[in-house]
DNA sequence: GCAATATAATTGAGTACTCAAGTATATGTC
DNA sequence: GACATATACTTGAGTACTCAATTATATTGC
């Protein structure tokens, strides 16, 4: 019998679940990148031309902008990510998807889909739209 | 459309959805606690004799044995939790709810709730009781 | 045009954790 | 009992982030 809402539980449990998840996923490592550079590259490969301004990744990863800054840097380095300005707002520095990015995340997609089905079986997700639903909602 | 796998959107989702909810959550601080020290307390409070072991914190909050001694050393100078040593197994050392944190976690558990209630509005939680099992299983 | 306010990105410093190594103890097998 | 292996906890060092402050630029309202 717990003393606390379903709504705190969950999230207790969801705080709990990202820790596992996100040890699981260092296995990544073998190819160069961790889980959250791996959200970066699958971001800016899905992304309509391939780029998307630094505080729309930090909006989509969570993270902040700082932590976007400091991520993308190493990332920069390696060739994965690069650069590039904005014609009309002078504020904007975009992170772009590389080729080599582009060969590292297609290297990479099939090990983290691998991961993310050892951990999540595709026949437990029947019902778990809401869950995505509920996840990309924050 | 996407290029990758549920699993692994879901997982990505997780991702960013437990930093949103780790950053609401700092409005705990004003109670002198952290979401994870609130955690602490919740198991402790939940557990049968009030005591759980390090270990167990470390299995139920997906933190490392060395994360939680280095989140219940700080909590034990402020007298939250207290340490008790097994009478069978000198390599275990428990952790315990003292009156204090017992407070704390009286004081804070409301305003948990209600943040909870916030993020994840309990209607919304109608089938989630698959849900919480999902990554509690995690 | 100007000032107030908002936005985008970066940097310095701090925080909350993990990993690896180490110590002490328990367990299982011979 | 001896030894190999496993378990529980702690500590040193490293990692991945956040917060706060800053700089530059854009937006809004007068």
């Amino acid at each position: 019998m717990s003393t606390i809402d379903q709504s705190l539980i969950l999230l207790i449990n969801l705080s709990k679940a990202q820790a596992v998840v996100s040890r699981r996923f260092d296995k990544l490592n073998i190819y160069g990148i961790g889980f959250t550079e791996f959200i970066i590259l699958y971001l800016l490969h899905e992304s309509a031309e391939g780029k998307l301004r630094r505080i729309d990744l930090a909006e989509s990863t969570g993270l902040t902008a700082s932590g976007v800054t400091r991520l993308l840097l190493p990332m920069e380095k390696t060739g994965l990510v690069g650069r590039e300005a904005d014609k009309r707002d002078a504020r904007v520095s975009y992170a772009t998807l590389t080729d080599a990015g582009k060969q590292i995340f297609s290297n990479t997609k099939n090990a983290a889909e691998n991961l993310a089905a050892e951990i999540l079986p595709p026949d437990k997700l029947k019902k778990a739209d809401q869950l995505i639903g509920l996840l990309a909602g924050l």
